[in-house]
DNA sequence: ATGGTTTTTACTGCGTC
DNA sequence: GACGCGGTAAAAACCAT
């Protein structure tokens, strides 16, 4: 019995859905009258007529049985989504702030108290030990620091993902929450492709330069993490909006240090200054105003290395490619 | 710790608006 | 005269040994 009541349901809440979607649209071509959607034959049939609209859809429903409630909790695979950048994944209990009712009603003075209560325990019990607090003290603070410079989601996931390692392995004891937390977050940033200089992290973070590269080479080194020579190519796109430029110029810009690549003038030189470079460079051959100054602002470098660099890349460009 | 390389700082001269 | 640009020398920072 309870097995129908809750196929039923799980099929109910679909079939609510599309007709709700779908609505008026969704009317039998032969005689007009409503389509049914009969989840247990895969079938969508006119609800006058009997018409077989579509067959073989896909059954979105459990592909289990329950036979009692129990059984359907544990059956279940459904639930909020899993995330790293919370220190428990966002799996614990949640109570929220405010005094209402799944209803949305207010609650009595009594219940107030008793909601009161179970807030603080649930508070006490979700950062129990030092490391669960600890997580949650950097996962706050990477995720800060990662607004402030504008990075994506999934280098949070992946920066937190790497605290959360270099926590397991006990990199932690001599070093500070803030340094790792900012080189997790300096790793992430690179590994995804949208690398921020030192400079720019330790702009936001709290922690000085030279704590920061000393944590993220240990980090490094222990967990194993490969990281690339940061590409310039990638701090491209980012100048350009900055600078108001044209894609025209990302364009050449892109080129410049592709001809530089293969004449291999990268080597030893900052990557950020060769971008920096580039930029410069594909703005003078597109003709439009871009100062050295305002390059060298954006990109934090100085004038003297992207004159350096951007008589290299055009020197480049012109064996590799002599237009 | 040291030496070699790269980047930065600071300063100067030239041409243009 | 201010500004953008190019060059240079010395100092500082960085990296590998």
């Amino acid at each position: 019995m309870t097995d129908t009541t809750i196929r039923t349901y799980e099929g109910e809440t679909e079939e609510e859905k599309t007709t709700e979607q779908a609505g008026e649209k969704e009317q039998c071509p032969e005689c007009g009258g409503r389509l049914i959607s009969d989840t247990e034959h895969a079938e969508t049939v006119c609800d006058d007529c009997g018409l077989v609209v579509e067959e073989d859809e896909i059954d979105r429903g459990p592909e289990w049985r329950a036979f009692d409630a129990a059984e359907k909790d544990e059956k279940s695979r459904v639930g909020a989504p899993t995330t790293k950048m919370m220190h428990d994944q966002g799996l614990s209990t949640n109570i929220g702030w405010q005094d209402k009712d799944a209803y949305g009603r207010a609650l009595s003075s009594r219940q107030r108290q008793k909601m009161q209560r179970l807030r603080t325990w649930n508070e006490r019990f979700r950062t129990r030990d030092s490391k669960e607090r600890n997580l949650k003290q950097a996962l706050g603070e990477i995720d800060r620091m990662a607004s402030a410079l504008g990075l994506p989601e999934n280098v949070r996931e992946t920066a937190s993902v790497i605290y959360r390692r270099a926590l397991e392995e006990d990199l932690l004891p001599g070093r500070s929450i803030e340094g790792v937390a900012t080189a997790s977050l300096y790793a992430a940033a690179r590994q995804a492709g949208t690398p921020r200089s030192l400079d720019e992290i330790s702009a936001v973070s709290r922690v000085e330069k030279m704590e920061l590269t000393r944590t993220y080479r240990y980090i490094i080194r222990e967990l194993g993490l490969e990281v690339k020579p940061a590409d310039p190519e990638h701090y491209v796109p980012r100048f350009v909006s900055d600078l108001d430029l044209s894609d025209e110029t990302e364009r050449m810009a892109r080129e410049l240090l592709e001809s530089a690549r293969q004449e291999g003038v990268h080597s030893g030189k900052s990557p950020v200054g060769l971008a920096a470079a580039a930029v410069y460079a594909a703005a003078l051959l597109t003709n439009e105003k871009v100062t050295q100054n305002d390059v060298s602002e954006v990109a934090s470098i100085s004038e003297v290395t992207i004159r350096n660099r951007y008589k290299e890349l055009l020197e480049a460009s012109d064996t590799a490619a002599p237009a």
